[in-house]
DNA sequence: CGGAAGCTTGAATATGCTCAACACGGGTGG
DNA sequence: CCACCCGTGTTGAGCATATTCAAGCTTCCG
């Protein structure tokens, strides 16, 4: 790992330099020398699919960016019925600040890279720093107005509905940064196997199955391969939504 | 209406001093002077059950925080499925602060006061108090622990476990300032209606009656009124929130 | 009182779930 | 190289839960 870098100078650190979510995520708000003293702190990380980040009531040790891939935040019931809460993209930041711990499970739905912060030099460098401050409390605000768009999704869509919200939302926010070419084709791979796909809205695995076969016969999309699909018309797709 | 107090001296305003939730909500923040500062914007106002303050796409004018009665935020659909995405008791803060619009429309659920504080005048104090800023992003982070709670519930719990939890929601949180006293009777007046208890829980009216009716004669609560019930054992209703 | 809104109850229906079998694909080992 | 296996996804049949439609009841207000 060849991450070191000169901290005697104050040039933009080499990592982020090639850091692709260097300006929109939380490191938007930070100078040139503010990203070099917390990229003292920071190391990027991978890890795979399925692999558990943290738990439900484990203590905050660390925040993390996501730089590639996709994150998924989950709740369960103590009998094993589960719900994913949250899906987290490049160049969003992960973890609950000003809190003991995460509330929420959080595993990495695709293979995934992050840069992870310390807590403490997050925190020091949040108290310092308003405008990381705000962007924190604008990203938190997203969040909770996702979160809400959600709970109609659960609380008032039919199955179908909901796949077809589902993979409009896929299909909005999976590409690495172009902006959403709305009434375009578009292809992807799926971040989320059916069951996690069940687990977020609030269906069985036959039943998303059942939904997208109903959503490819109807021409709205192609399966290419289980995780690979094909969106010719967005408008289409965002049609059966409701 | 005589709130008018003497901006010379730095006591805690009239207004202030009587208000029971000076010290829980963004209040609890600011300083004598401040609170002084802040009061000289503030109004308090009522509204009755079933006025919207505000709708989902109207600019965002003031904020508030609630002083005693419930609010909705609720979501609708082009078809007009709506869901409750939200509730705020005293003393919670109303508003989204840097945003253009809400996404939410606001409506009160019972009789509501409100202390009313415009746009301008709260953001310059958030802007002056890094204190006041942080309360706001404690809150902020309360709600979307509490939408993520309610996706649980939304996606993943029956009916009747539905009902209880709603139940159990509104036993927790409608006493004036008693905290919690589990496993101990409790007795309330539901603000919401069965229909805004159905929006609320993704269910229709005839199933929420329904699921009341079953808790009644299963003795997990008595239905004195329509909106008056009593819950005799805190713990037996919570073993039935799933 | 009388009317309207809110709530409850019932019967029939539909949507999504459960259980079960099967298909596909990718890796492993004989 | 093929057989096999395991994880993942699809499809089908029957069933259960919650919805829909419809009627009747209560409560609140004029």
């Amino acid at each position: 790992m060849t991450t070191r870098l000169d901290i005697h100078n104050s040039k933009t650190p080499n990592l982020c330099q090639s850091c692709e979510i260097r300006h929109k995520g939380m490191c938007g708000a930070l100078s040139t020398e503010e990203l070099v003293t917390l990229a003292r702190h920071t190391r990027q990380v991978r890890h795979d699919a399925g692999a558990q980040l943290s738990s439900e009531d484990t203590p905050i040790t660390s925040y993390a960016n996501v730089m590639r891939g996709v994150l998924k935040l989950t709740k369960v019931l103590e009998d094993g019925r589960q719900q994913v809460v949250g899906l987290q993209f490049a160049p969003d930041f992960v973890g609950r600040i000003y809190g003991q711990t995460n509330d929420v499970s959080v595993e990495a739905a695709s293979d995934v890279e992050l840069c992870r912060v310390p807590r403490a030099a997050l925190e020091q460098m949040v108290a310092d720093n308003p405008k990381l401050e705000r962007r924190l409390m604008e990203q938190t605000l997203r969040e909770l107005d996702e979160a809400r768009g959600w709970m109609v999704t659960l609380g008032r869509k039919t199955a179908a509905e909901k796949v077809a919200s589902f993979l409009h939302l896929i299909a909005t926010h999976i590409d690495p940064l172009g902006e959403t070419v709305d009434e375009a084709a578009v292809e992807f791979d799926l971040p989320l196997s059916r069951a996690d796909i069940a687990d977020f809205l609030g269906l069985t695995i036959e039943t998303v199955s059942r939904q997208m076969t109903k959503l490819r016969t109807a021409g709205v999309i192609t399966i290419v391969a289980n995780r690979h699909i094909v969106v010719p018309d967005l408008a289409r797709l965002k049609a059966r939504c409701g």
